[in-house]
DNA sequence: CCCTCACCCATACAATATGTATGAGCAGAC
DNA sequence: GTCTGCTCATACATATTGTATGGGTGAGGG
């Protein structure tokens, strides 16, 4: 039970030797065996590459030594939180797309204080796909991230509550030097560097699915650098590293000032909703989406 | 082994009774019984409260119930992850934390990228203990990250190297209508509203130590937000949310410009190192590191 | 080149863990 | 008051996991 098998893989990883590892376990060494298959068989693959006398720890599972490490403590503090129980503070968790953070959660946070002046916010920054995996989870309380049109809704059960904050979209733009790249009628030469998005990307899967220039690896002849955080691409952009895809509410100001240049006369736009999911079973979650629901009406 | 009994507790959580827990785990009740008195056993307190013909689920038990799906998914997410290892591809992958993205890797690309045109990068950005295991995994090839002066280098092995690329600091600021509320004297009123780092994140850490105030839950006497993305902060302190402690390579602009207001004058700001770190043995990075460690000689 | 040592796995059997079947006791619903 | 569904205890069956033993292998040293 419990933390026995993290602790073989631990112990086998620091001896490198299973004989010498069944002994730190205190069992004998064709028992410390026989639990290293059974561990292989429930990964469905080995860890071992097995000599005729010796092993050699495969690079997956040395590659994952930190987490399975990570796992064991975790597994020690939940022990322990439940062993020594406190009653919860009343903070939301809210995992996010680095995006949403800047243009919306500030508005949000203002109406929701006004409906729970105590309430306090715990932001998860990630990608789609982490921010998903912490909500589903139950890492974090509620859900913030944009949907593209052609995507629709997150395909959630019957027991997550969605609502729409507002819209957003997508936008190719230019900053510093490349500014002045851009021909007369507002287009760019092909092979001008691209800050990319990584293909299984939120932003990356819909302007694939777009065919959007410039937008991918795939779909630019020279991606300088790629990355899922819109934050950085802004940066890079803004010193004219190359053209990058981020949401309009990102840049709005700079593309008032002039410090970058739009591109979506030429090259489109994307458009996007800013939506909210919540547990309908978590009910200070659901009554934030009402407070947000009903500001947006 | 493995989630057995992650999943006996969860469907128990689920179900709420011991019958039709044990035949979701297609077992019989008094065998599940058994198995929940062994999870008992080994936390060393009781999670059911138990009548003459049923059980009540204690709250420490029902707390930690999105704790226990976390684990859960995040051993299924290992067995993912060693099961389908891919060796990292030829781009550099780079692990860093927001801010640095913001400031420094924009400079860094550039000469990088004078000397290895055809380079490419991915960045991973993080909180500072995710960049650290995502580079001791390997699943990025190089850190960037912030050292305080308090704290130092990180304590890698000798097969790390390190590089030393420039210098910043946190300061506290403030925004939007909030710097009204700053007195002549450019102090704030104690309960002012602050955006704060969680304590064990890298900010909040060194921030605790110098006990500065409005930093994090401990010192702040209204946390209305608690977050270790730096640039979530930087939005809602622009939008006037609380105070917040940032880098300033960040905000210099916006301090220049007025958008915010410093308050180092009277509460102090903390000195930051920009280093990067590559494993030895990692060609393309400790080729790099030699690139960015001349570009500042 | 040969021998020794340490290592790994297979096998048989012993010990322990964990399953089922059955029944007692209890409390709520009708 | 009776019935139903629930929980736990107990006895026994089955499965898992431990030890003991031995075969095979390869590296290192003489």
């Amino acid at each position: 039970m419990d933390l026995n098998w993290l602790d073989d893989v631990l112990v086998l990883l620091e001896e490198g030797n299973m004989s010498r590892a069944a002994s730190r376990r205190h069992i004998t060494q064709p028992a410390f065996s026989r639990r290293i298959r059974g561990f292989e068989g429930w990964l469905g693959t080995d860890v071992l590459q097995r000599g005729a006398n010796s092993v050699d720890i495969s690079p997956a599972l040395r590659a994952n030594e930190v987490e399975i490490r990570a796992l064991a403590a975790r597994i020690r503090d939940l022990r322990s939180k439940i062993a020594h129980f406190d009653p919860a503070g009343s903070t939301v968790s809210l995992a996010a797309q680095h995006a949403p953070v800047f243009s919306t959660f500030p508005d949000m946070a203002v109406h929701a204080k006004r409906r729970f002046p105590a309430l306090r916010f715990r932001l998860r920054p990630g990608n789609l796909r982490d921010c998903v995996t912490m909500f589903l989870r139950g890492d974090a309380n509620m859900l913030l991230c944009y949907e593209s049109e052609s995507a629709g809704p997150l395909p959630f059960g019957d027991s997550i509550r969605r609502v729409i904050w507002g819209n957003d979209y997508l936008i190719p733009v230019v900053g510093g030097a490349l500014r002045y790249a851009v021909k007369h009628d507002g287009t760019l030469a092909a092979n001008t560097p691209a800050i990319v998005y990584p293909e299984n990307s939120y932003f990356g899967e819909v302007l694939n699915k777009s065919e959007r220039a410039f937008a991918t690896q795939a779909l630019s002849e020279n991606p300088f650098c790629e990355t899922a955080f819109s934050s950085g691409i802004k940066e890079l952009v803004l010193n004219g590293m190359g053209v990058g895809w981020l949401p309009f509410s990102m840049l709005y100001k700079e593309v008032e000032s002039g410090e970058v240049i739009s591109l979506a006369n030429h090259l489109g736009k994307e458009q996007l909703k800013i939506a909210l999911y919540a547990d309908v079973r978590d009910e200070i979650a659901v009554s934030l989406l009402d407070v947000w629901n009903a500001a947006h009406r």
